[in-house]
DNA sequence: GAAAATACCATAATATCCCATAATATCCCA
DNA sequence: TGGGATATTATGGGATATTATGGTATTTTC
């Protein structure tokens, strides 16, 4: 499964053509879609993206497992619905649809932020305000930054 | 698992070069990554860093993991996005990202610090400066420098 | 046929590879 | 155990490949 770490502000031309940073591209390429697949946030205005190979996952899961409340399963067929399947041109570039350049606010640059197995696309100003803003929460409530339960044998 | 130990001074180029010491390299080198993440430490002007094995662990674990709250979640995704994946080159060198060198202040010079399962690296001046202080700080609460039980699985 | 979408080509900047070398560490066998 | 022979490091620099980013041409779509 995919890791996907680290940000890049890419530019985004007139159009809308943008970059993926090829550390992200390295693994997509791999997949059985050359691409991405990229969604409007629902907690906010970002893009969230991932592989085809999480998608297929979750609509395997979503067919076999039975565990799912019909609140959860409308929600991720909300998902389903909402996702753009964004294949990359010949120099690993993706075209940005209108919807998502809308809602995320996106101008002329997009900024990449790795989540490990997802990762999303910003507007990078509105990112920067919203890391503050998580970083000044988290330090009210006095959380640990550190990685918390740390996994079994690490 | 990996097991980082002792401490190492190396030189860094003007092509932001440094030969990762031969020690860690060997852990490293077994991974299904050929190199190291790093990410700037959130206690101090000091870069922490893991091979792909922890990260892919702690990926997972807040991919399955239903315990954390909002706020911790969102706090551990800023984490991800700060982390750096630095491969190999055939030498066993990495290049420093900027970002790194401005967040620990890395001259020419970086120190390499074993932690088990982790490792830092710093500009070997400041840790010079901390050690001092943190020796210090121990001696005026007469802590007793023992080593401690070494808590299971670390 | 006009507009939009896609493919194709060009290029500067950057990153990576590949080779060279000196210093150090490791091996090996008398 | 000594000490020469061999291998591995750490480090440097030039050559090569890749990226990100334009623009132009060609194909679709309606």
């Amino acid at each position: 499964m995919a890791l996907f770490l680290s940000t890049t502000i890419n530019k985004m031309d007139s159009k809308c053509r943008v970059s993926v940073p090829s550390n992200f591209r390295s693994s997509l390429q791999k997949q059985s879609f050359k691409g991405l697949i990229a969604f409007p946030s629902y907690k906010g205005s970002n893009i969230d993206a991932c592989g085809i190979d999480r998608m297929e996952r979750i609509s395997d899961d979503l067919d076999n497992n039975n565990e799912y409340s019909q609140e959860e399963f409308d929600l991720i067929s909300l998902y389903f619905g909402e996702a753009e399947q964004l294949p990359f041109d010949k120099e690993g570039r993706i075209v940005m649809p209108k919807k998502l350049i809308e809602h995320a606010f996106i101008k002329n640059e997009v900024l990449f932020v790795g989540l490990g197995p997802t990762f999303q696309m910003w507007n990078p100003e509105r990112y920067k305000k919203i890391k503050e803003l998580t970083i000044k929460r988290a330090s009210e409530k006095k959380l640990n930054p550190r990685l918390k339960p740390i996994p079994k044998g690490v």
